[in-house]
DNA sequence: GCCCAGGGATGCG
DNA sequence: CGCATCCATGGG
């Protein structure tokens, strides 16, 4: 895999490490449209166009070290798949979702965006995420921008509801009240427990969530969010039936250690794409 | 109608 | 600490 960074855009020749439907797919974004070969994907107030086929990769933008940045080209994944095969449970997803990379969204996106996914389906919350954009994002034109902080304390707890939240509307209303452009700014500093202590005293933030907004949104790849794949996961591993997700995301934690990151993906990714029970 | 979805808050022991 | 129960909403 060869990647060649220009001013205007970044070309991807035999991109093993880089599949752009399992990265868009694996459920770690939610503002995203695949149409035949290419695909939009938004960040904040930015897009990007990706043209791809078997062969090639071809990102174009206005920010393109952003996006540079956002599908995390400097990380090695021939070495991460490598290490992850050795798991022999691990191996069939990590080779099934070859192509997937973590993506480093910013992190304030990332705290909305997965306190609406508690208990939600996908599909629901891209549509929830859809309707606070277009209701108080900046309208750039041809898309809506994630609204900012500034944007979002203008919504009240109807809107939420509005925007489909149900009862997580209370919850976001509370976090977005008493968040900070301060506090998002002295999170990216912290240590990792500190970030989960953060994150943990906001509502509607729990251990999940919070592991996976440090996961796509701080670049802390020791963690795993256990969410009710992982737990299928966890339970066909273990031959159980267990239902205590701390236990599950302590003991995989534990087995994966400094790539359980990128080893929660592969898993989801691999059950949830085939419906595995 | 039931079951499920990238779970969290609350109360109770 | 562990555990049970409740919670909006829409698609299958």
């Amino acid at each position: 895999m060869k990647i060649i960074k220009s001013k205007d855009k970044i070309e991807i020749k035999d991109p093993d490490d880089f599949n752009v439907i399992q990265t868009l797919n694996c459920g770690q974004i939610f503002r995203y449209v695949i149409d035949g070969q290419t695909a939009i994907v938004y960040s904040l107030d930015k897009r990007a166009k990706v043209n791809f086929d078997e062969r090639t990769i071809t990102i174009q933008s206005d920010d393109i070290d952003y996006f540079y940045n956002f599908f995390d080209l400097d990380t090695d994944y021939t070495y991460i798949k490598n290490e992850l095969r050795k798991d022999e449970f691990l191996r069939l997803a990590v080779d099934y979702g070859y192509g997937i990379r973590i993506i480093k969204n910013d992190v304030y996106e990332m705290l909305i965006s997965f306190i609406i996914s508690a208990n939600n389906n996908i599909g629901r919350i891209k549509k929830s995420i859809e309707y606070l954009c277009s209701h108080f994002g900046k309208n750039m034109g041809e898309y809506f921008a994630f609204p900012t902080l500034r944007e979002l304390k203008r919504a009240s707890i109807d809107d939420f509801r509005s925007a489909g939240l149900g009862y997580r509307a209370e919850q976001m209303y509370d976090t977005v009240q008493r968040l900070t452009d301060e506090d998002i700014a002295k999170l990216r500093l912290m240590d990792k427990d500190e970030q989960q202590k953060f994150l943990l005293s906001l509502k509607g933030v729990g251990e999940k969530v919070a592991n996976c907004i440090m996961l796509f949104g701080l670049g802390v790849k020791d963690v795993f969010p256990v969410d009710t794949w992982i737990n299928k996961v966890y339970n066909k591993l273990t031959n159980t039936v267990s239902l205590d997700r701390k236990k599950i995301t302590r003991e995989l934690t534990d087995r994966y250690k400094n790539l359980s990151g990128y080893a929660q993906q592969y898993f989801f990714y691999y059950f949830r794409d085939n419906k595995i029970k």
